[in-house]
DNA sequence: AGCACGCCGACT
DNA sequence: GTCGGCGTGCTC
C-alpha cells in the first residue's frame, strides 16, 4: 500500500444497481500491508453486522465521502484479480448496456480456489524461451504483422482451406508475443477451443498458451486465471468472457468467427463478447482481428463507418456450385432430397475420400434430422462408412479415408486432406427461418463448411438461388453482407441502429418511454408497446449510435427508480422487477432472447 | 438484499 | 397519548 493512502475505493460484489458505485472505506493498519488495487475484501454495507465482498479499485489519502466511513473488514486475499483495465472495461461495458458492472465482474473474474492460489504464489515463474514471431501467411503483402504491432483494427477474411483459421490465429499472436505482450483469442464454442489450442502451442510454445473457459472446472479456471493475471507473454485462449481476461500488455485481441450468435453473452446485461472486444481495444489500444469467412453485418457496419479495415485472403475461393431442386431419375437419390449432379459428383468423390453433408437439423424426427439422412444415405451407399456429428454425438475430426459425414451446421469435423465433395443440404429451410438475421447466418454456416473442402473439391449448395447463392459461387461474402447492411439501413433495423428492449409493468415501461422522449427520442423510433401478459408489457426503442451512452444512461436512471419502488408484496408477484432493459437484443423485433427464462436478463 | 426511518389505525 | 403496520430510501 502507497504511504499515506489510507482510503480503499471499492466495488461491491453486487447486482444491486444501487451498489453499482465505488465506496469509500478506511484502511485499518492491520490490512495496510495487503491493501492493493484489485484484491478481493470484505466490508460492512449499511450499519455493522452486514458484510458483503468486493473489490478495491483503487487507493486514495482522501475522502470526497461527507460522512463517516466504515473500515474494511478484511482482506480476502493479497493475489489482484482485478486489474485496472478489466475494471475498466466492466464499467465501460456495464454503461453501454444500462447494465451493473459487477454483472460483468462475474464473468471476468471466476471464483476463488484457496488451494489454487497457495500453490500459484508458492510456483517460482516458469522460465520460457522467446518467441519467435511467424510471418502471417496467406495474405500477399499485406504487412499485417506490422498492422498488429501497430493497434490496427481489421476485418480480416478467412483462408478457406480446413484450420487455415487457427493457423492465421497462432501467427498473429505471434508477433505480439515475441514483443513480451499478450493476447486474447476468442473462439465461439469448446470444439474451437480444442481446435485451435493445439496449433497454438506448436507456433508458440505449450508454456505460452492458457485455456480460460466456463466450462473448466473450477480449480483449472482459477489456475489458468491466475497464470494470465501474473505472466507476460501469454495468449489466453476461450470462449466469450475471455474478452475480459486479464491479459498482461495486451497486445492483441483476435477473434474467430464473430457472427455466431454464442458470442452473445445470455447473462446481464448481455453484452456480446464483441461489443465488449471493441470496448476493450479502445480502452487498451490494442491490435483487433475479426477473423472470419463471412462477416456479419455488424463488422460491415465497422467497414463502412472507417472503424475497422477489411483486409481480404490472397489466393483460390472454393469451388461452390448453387443447384437448383430439380430431382433427377435416381431414386434413391430423390428420397434423400439431393439433385442428381450432387448425388454422382459425391458418389465419385466418396471413392477417394470424405464427403460432408451438411443438414439443418439434428435427430430423426425431422423430416430433414441428421440421423434421418443419414440412414437414408447410409442405405443409398450401402458400402460407406457413415458418421453422424451434431450437437449430441461430437466428433471433431475424421480420418482420409472414404466416410460419408452428416453433420448439422457448426458440428462439422474437419476432415485430414479436406472432403472430396461438400454437400449443403437444407438451405431453402434454413432460410425460410423468421429472424432478421438468417440470411447472414446461413451464409456464415455455408462458408465454414464450404473451407472444410480440399483444395479443388466441389462444393453444392442445394436449393437456394439468387443473390445469396451468387455470393457463394463467387465467394464475395462482404459484398451480400454490404448489401443486407444497406436494407437494414432503409428500414432502420439493427445493425444499422441499435436498440434497447424494455419490460416491466405497464406504469414503468411508460415512464421510461416518456424520460427517453425528453431527450428527443420519440415517433418511429419507439415501437407500439406490446402486451406480454397481464403484468407486463414491453417496448422497443431504436437509436443511432451516437446517441446510446444517452439513452442507456436515461434507462440506468429508471431502473434506479423503479428498483427504489415496489417491493414484492402480497399484491405484486415476488421476483418480477418492475423494469428491466436490454440492450442491442440479437433479435429484437422477434422476441426471441428478450423473454428467455432462466438467469437474469435484466438491468 | 437487509435495515432504519416515518407517517396512519387499534390499544393500555 | 404510543405501539407497530409496512411503504420508502439508503448502503462509504
Amino acid at each position: 500500500m502507497d504511504r499515506g493512502a489510507s482510503i480503499a475505493r471499492v466495488a461491491v460484489d453486487s447486482p444491486l444497481p444501487r451498489l453499482d458505485r465505488l465506496f469509500d472505506y478506511r484502511v485499518p493498519p492491520s490490512l495496510a500491508a495487503d491493501a492493493r488495487p484489485g484484491v478481493r475484501v470484505r466490508m460492512p454495507v449499511r450499519s455493522a453486522g452486514r458484510v458483503m465482498d468486493g473489490w478495491i479499485v483503487e487507493l486514495a489519502e482522501r475522502s470526497e465521502f461527507g460522512g463517516e466511513l466504515s473500515e474494511l473488514e478484511s482482506i480476502v486475499s493479497p493475489v489482484p484479480v482485478l486489474s485496472p483495465a478489466v475494471w475498466a472495461l466492466a464499467r465501460r461495458a456495464a454503461d453501454r448496456a444500462a447494465g451493473v458492472a459487477s454483472d460483468i465482474l462475474r464473468l471476468a473474474i471466476p471464483k476463488r480456489a484457496a488451494r489454487v492460489e497457495t500453490a500459484h504464489l508458492a510456483a517460482a515463474p516458469p522460465a520460457r524461451e522467446p518467441v519467435t514471431p511467424v510471418a502471417v501467411t496467406g495474405y500477399g503483402n499485406a504487412a499485417l504483422e506490422d498492422a498488429v504491432r501497430g493497434g490496427d483494427r481489421l476485418a480480416l477474411r478467412g483462408i478457406p482451406a480446413p484450420e487455415a483459421w487457427t493457423t492465421t490465429l497462432a501467427q498473429l499472436a505471434s508477433v505480439v508475443l515475441a514483443e513480451g505482450r499478450g493476447a486474447i483469442i476468442a473462439v465461439p464454442d469448446l470444439r474451437d477451443v480444442e481446435r485451435v489450442v493445439p496449433v497454438l502451442g506448436r507456433t508458440l510454445g505449450a508454456g505460452r498458451v492458457v485455456r480460460l473457459d466456463a466450462e473448466q472446472a473450477p480449480a483449472d479456471r482459477y489456475r489458468s486465471f491466475l497464470r494470465a493475471a501474473t505472466e507476460d507473454g501469454l495468449a489466453v485462449v476461450g470462449t466469450r468472457s475471455v474478452v475480459y481476461a486479464p491479459v498482461r500488455r495486451l497486445g492483441l485481441i483476435a477473434m474467430w468467427d464473430e457472427g455466431d450468435p454464442l458470442y452473445q453473452e445470455p447473462l446481464a446485461p448481455g453484452v456480446h463478447a464483441r461489443d465488449a472486444a471493441l470496448l476493450r481495444q479502445e480502452l487498451e489500444g490494442c491490435a483487433l482481428v475479426l477473423l472470419a469467412h463471412s462477416p456479419s453485418t455488424d463488422v460491415e457496419r465497422l467497414v463502412e463507418v472507417g472503424w475497422c479495415r477489411p483486409v481480404p485472403f490472397a489466393g483460390t475461393a472454393p469451388a461452390v456450385i448453387p443447384t437448383a431442386l430439380q430431382l433427377g431419375d435416381d431414386r434413391l437419390a430423390e428420397q434423400a432430397r439431393i439433385p442428381s449432379t450432387a448425388w454422382r459428383a459425391a458418389s465419385e468423390a466418396l471413392r477417394h475420400g470424405p464427403v460432408l453433408v451438411q443438414v439443418a437439423r439434428p435427430g430423426e424426427d425431422a423430416p430433414v434430422g441428421s440421423v434421418r439422412t443419414a440412414s437414408e444415405l447410409g442405405r443409398a451407399f450401402p458400402n460407406a462408412r457413415v458418421v453422424v456429428a451434431d450437437g449430441e454425438r461430437r466428433v471433431l475430426q475424421v480420418g482420409p479415408e472414404p466416410a460419408l459425414v452428416i453433420a448439422t451446421r457448426g458440428a462439422e469435423p474437419v476432415a485430414e486432406g479436406g472432403y472430396r465433395a461438400v454437400l449443403l443440404l437444407d438451405g431453402d429451410r434454413m432460410l425460410a427461418r423468421e429472424s432478421l438475421r438468417v440470411a447472414e447466418d446461413a451464409l456464415r454456416t455455408w462458408s465454414n463448411a464450404a473451407a472444410l473442402a480440399a483444395p479443388g473439391a466441389r462444393v453444392f449448395l442445394v436449393g437456394v438461388s439468387g443473390r445469396i447463392a451468387a455470393a457463394m459461387s463467387t465467394w464475395r461474402q462482404p459484398a451480400f453482407i454490404a448489401e443486407e447492411l444497406a436494407e437494414r439501413r432503409a428500414a432502420r433495423f439493427p445493425p444499422a441502429v441499435r436498440t434497447a428492449t424494455i419490460t416491466g409493468s405497464a406504469d414503468a415501461v411508460e415512464a421510461a418511454l416518456a424520460a427517453l422522449a425528453e431527450i428527443g427520442l420519440a415517433g418511429d423510433d419507439v415501437l407500439p408497446t406490446a402486451l406480454i401478459d397481464d403484468a407486463t408489457v414491453r417496448a422497443i426503442v431504436r437509436f443511432d449510435y451516437g446517441r446510446g451512452a444517452d439513452v442507456a444512461r436515461v434507462l440506468r436512471g429508471e431502473i434506479l427508480r423503479r428498483s427504489a419502488g415496489r417491493r414484492p408484496t402480497a399484491r405484486s408477484r415476488p421476483n418480477a422487477p418492475e423494469l428491466r432493459v436490454r440492450m442491442d437484443d440479437l433479435e429484437p423485433f422477434t422476441g426471441e432472447g428478450t423473454l428467455r427464462r432462466g438467469r437474469r436478463i435484466e438491468g
